[in-house]
DNA sequence: GCGCTCACTGTCACTAAGTGTCATATGGGG
DNA sequence: CCCCATATGACACTTAGTGACAGTGAGCGC
């Protein structure tokens, strides 16, 4: 996480700025040389580092998504999901940097409805973090990668944790509610227990 | 389905000249002038029809799906997946326009790992699927299409059907194994099983 | 039949997304 | 200090995608 490639967190300095120009002026109004400018790189920089400009925003849709993963990696074989992200969530939404990415995914999510190109973008974003989350599932499950079943899992795992964070991101900003850390804790294990084929979400050791 | 608006149509002839071109020279290689001649019309008829290049096969991705979804529809409350995939699934496979789709979208799902742009496309198509099987789900479930449970189970049992068909694709295309309707169905009750987290798979009735 | 509307398409000029290529940093190892 | 590798900028270029308007043809009242 923290040793990751330098060329990754370029590719996501860039991305927040795009996030917020989306935002801020919707994706149509917003335009590559935007991006750019907003980064303090040229335009030519932006292509390189995204093959489209609705993949501007993956990084940034991707990182709390992976952080989570990252999270779960932690989780020890003795413990439910419930114990675990009970006593681990409130810690993990103390990075600022965290928080601020998390808002800016929040608000993508919000506008998914009216902006096609950004639910593809967001859709990919959770692509990768499947095949993240493939091996935690793997460990947990003591299966091996390539075990349909574990795939199987990761996959409605993550379509249901899709789900909680599209649902929630348009309740906070579409219709003005606030939600606290333990709902969407609470939320979270539902769509966890809900999603897991295999018995991983209880102690398994 | 059979009187859908003529624009979808329209729609979808082009898609599969679209899927065509892509499988035969690779989407980078293919140019909306390219999908324009092949389908007979007007460059500026191609952007009319699809909001980006990508898109143009989603309607190709879809449509399997979709009958799919549709076949779903007719399943009687009185049988369990089993029963009735086992019975229906031979007469599925019969329609001859919908076989072609079939092999144009396992093609288009063989290449998904050097594609990204079409792998985005087919997030998307899948999610179009999954908001149809949320009705399906619903219904069988006697719920609310807002019931959060029902789209939870929606939504898990199209990433278990996105799974699958990732999966026997590659296998067919890439690997060369030839697969019976029998062992799809398999497959595929599977995946429904194992998706579905409310009690919908037999008889409900 | 006649003319009207209206949705759809083609043409063409245009903007913006995205690439190829080369020159210039930047920065670590001998 | 120089060499080599990798990252970026500059700029010309191609292709994706839009705006504006004119033409076509099917439906419909008369």
């Amino acid at each position: 996480m923290t040793d990751e490639p330098r060329l990754e967190s370029a590719r996501l300095a860039v991305s927040r700025h795009a996030a917020r120009l989306f935002w801020e002026k919707g994706f149509d109004a917003t335009s590559g040389d935007d991006i750019a400018a907003a980064a303090g790189i040229s335009t030519r920089t932006v292509w390189r580092y995204f093959r489209s400009k609705e993949a501007c925003v993956e990084p940034v849709l991707k990182v709390s998504e992976l952080r989570f993963a990252a999270l779960l990696k932690q989780w020890p074989k003795t413990e439910s999901i419930d114990q675990f992200l009970a006593r681990s969530m409130a810690a993990f939404v103390t990075d600022d940097a965290m928080v601020r990415d998390s808002i800016a995914a929040v608000r993508i999510l919000a506008v998914l409805h009216r902006e096609p190109a950004l639910r593809s973008a967001w859709l990919m974003a959770c692509h990768e973090a499947e095949v993240e989350l493939v091996g935690v599932v793997a460990d947990r499950a003591s299966r091996g990668v390539d075990d349909f079943a574990v795939r199987l899992c990761a996959a409605s795992i993550t379509a249901a944790m899709r789900l909680v964070d599209e649902e929630i991101s348009s309740a906070v900003i579409n219709d003005g509610l606030r939600v606290s850390t333990e709902e969407v804790t609470a939320r979270i294990v539902l769509a966890i227990r809900a999603g897991a084929i295999l018995p991983i979400c209880d102690a398994v050791a």
